[in-house]
DNA sequence: TGTACATCAGTGAACGCGCGTTCACTGATGTAC
DNA sequence: TGTACATCAGTGAACGCGCGTTCACTGATGTAC
C-alpha cells in the first residue's frame, strides 16, 4: 500500500481494514447502548448511529441483533479476562484474593446494568438454543480462565482452596450478579463495601465444612 | 341476594363479585404467563385468553401491562410471606434456619424464571420512576416481614444473629436471585443442594468478623 | 312481582408505533490487462 | 501509469409484524318507581 498524500481526517483504508474497523466500532457502541438502554430497549438504529453508520451496516457485519450481542459479550469477556490477569498480584491469603476478585466484579458493573443485559439475554435463550449454546460457551471459557488464574495466584502465594475452584468461581459469579442486580431497583442501598463483604463471607463460609442441614444421604 | 334456581356451571354473581373474580383470574394467569414467557414476551393476549376473557378486560381491571404486573408481584409476595410464616418451626440453629430459608426460595423459583421476570421489570424502572417506587415498596415490605419472622423464630429458639437481620436478609435475597438466574443459561449445573450450600456459606461467613481487606478506615 | 331506564364489565375490531429485517442501489476499492 | 470492469461495504427507504392501547358497542346486572 502506497503512502498517501497526508494523514486525512478519514484515512483511506483497504476494504478489509475498513470493514474490520466498522465491526469494531459497532461492537463498542453496541456495548455502550446495551448498557445504557438494556437488552430489549437497545435499538440497532441507536447502535449504528453511535458507530457512525446506518442500520444496514450491522447486517453487513453480523447476522442480526443477537449475533451482534454475542460479539459484544465476547469482546467484553476478553477484556475482563485481561483485567483479571493483572489484578491478583498482591493477594496474600484467600480472603484478600476473594475481596480483590469481588472488587473487580463490582468495578466492571457498578450499577448492575450489564448483569441485567446479560440475564435478559439468558431469558431469551429459552426459545433460542443456538444463542444459549454460544453464551454458555463464553461463560464456560471465562470461568475456566478465571479459575486457572486464581489457581496460579493461589499456588504462588501458598493459599489453599477448600472447595473445587471452578465451582466456587461460578457460584461466586452468579451470586455477585444477584447482588449487583439489586442496584437496578435500589441503587443506593447496597454499598460496594457490603457487596464485597457478602462475597468474602461466602468464600469464607465455603471454606468451613457444612454442619447441620441434610447433608447426610445425598451426594 | 336471593337464592337462584340451582348452581349453574357459570354461577350468577353480582357485578362487583364477577369483576373481582375476573381480576383474580387475570392475576393468576398473568403470573403463569409471565413465568412461562418472560416479562417482555408475555402478551396481554395470552394472559387474557388464559383467564377466559379478552384483552379489553385487562384494561377494565388494570391501567395496563405494568399495572397488572405490579398486582401479580403483590399477590405472589403475599403468598410467599404466608409460606415463610409456616416454615421456620423446627429450625434449631442459625444454619438450619438459613438452610430452611434457602430451600423455600429455591422451591419458589426452581428454574430462575421468576427472578428473571422480576429483574427484567427492574430494568424497566430506569425510565419509569413510578414503577420503581411500587416495586421497591413491595420489596421493602417483604424484607421487613421476613426479617421480623426470622427474628421471632430466632428469639424463640435462642439463636443469635451477628449481623443486622434486615440487611443480611436483603443481601441474601439478592444473592439467591443471582444463583437462581444461572439456571436460565444452564439449568443443570447448579443443584438445589449447591445453591443451599452457597447461601448457608454466606450466612455462616457473615457470622464471623471480617479479617484482612481494607476494613480499617471505612465505616 | 313487574316495567323502564341507567350503569358498566367485558367485547372485538381497529389503531399506531417501534423496531428488526430486507433489498435494490451506489460509489469507493480491488483486479485484469 | 492508465483504463475498463468486478466486487462489495455500507446506504436509505420500505416492509412487516407483533403487541400494547383505544374505543364504540353490547347485554347482563342494578335501581327507581
Amino acid at each position: 500500500m502506497q503512502a498517501r498524500v497526508r494523514g486525512q481526517s478519514r484515512a483511506r483504508l483497504s476494504r478489509v481494514d475498513r470493514k474490520a474497523l466498522t465491526r469494531e466500532r459497532l461492537i463498542e457502541s453496541g456495548h455502550a447502548v446495551f448498557i445504557r438502554r438494556g437488552f430489549h430497549a437497545a435499538t440497532l438504529e441507536e447502535i449504528a448511529m453511535e458507530a457512525g453508520v446506518t442500520k444496514g451496516a450491522v447486517y453487513s457485519n453480523f447476522e442480526g441483533k443477537a449475533d451482534l450481542f454475542i460479539a459484544v459479550v465476547e469482546a467484553r469477556t476478553e477484556q475482563r479476562m485481561q483485567g483479571y490477569r493483572r489484578a491478583y498480584r498482591e493477594a496474600k491469603d484467600i480472603e484478600a484474593l476473594a475481596r480483590q476478585h469481588a472488587r473487580i466484579m463490582v468495578k466492571d458493573d457498578p450499577n448492575g446494568r450489564w448483569s441485567s443485559v446479560l440475564t435478559s439475554a439468558w431469558a431469551e435463550t429459552a426459545d433460542d438454543p443456538d444463542l444459549r449454546k454460544k453464551l454458555l460457551d463464553i461463560q464456560v471459557r471465562a470461568t475456566s480462565f478465571i479459575g486457572q488464574t486464581i489457581k496460579e495466584t493461589a499456588d504462588r502465594t501458598g493459599v489453599e482452596f477448600p472447595y473445587p475452584i471452578e465451582r466456587l468461581n461460578r457460584m461466586g459469579g452468579a451470586l455477585m450478579r444477584g447482588l449487583l442486580l439489586q442496584r437496578l431497583l435500589d441503587p443506593k442501598h447496597l454499598t460496594d463495601q457490603e457487596i464485597e463483604d457478602a462475597f468474602v463471607a461466602f468464600v469464607r463460609g465455603m471454606g468451613r465444612p457444612a454442619r447441620g442441614g441434610n447433608t447426610d444421604g445425598e451426594q
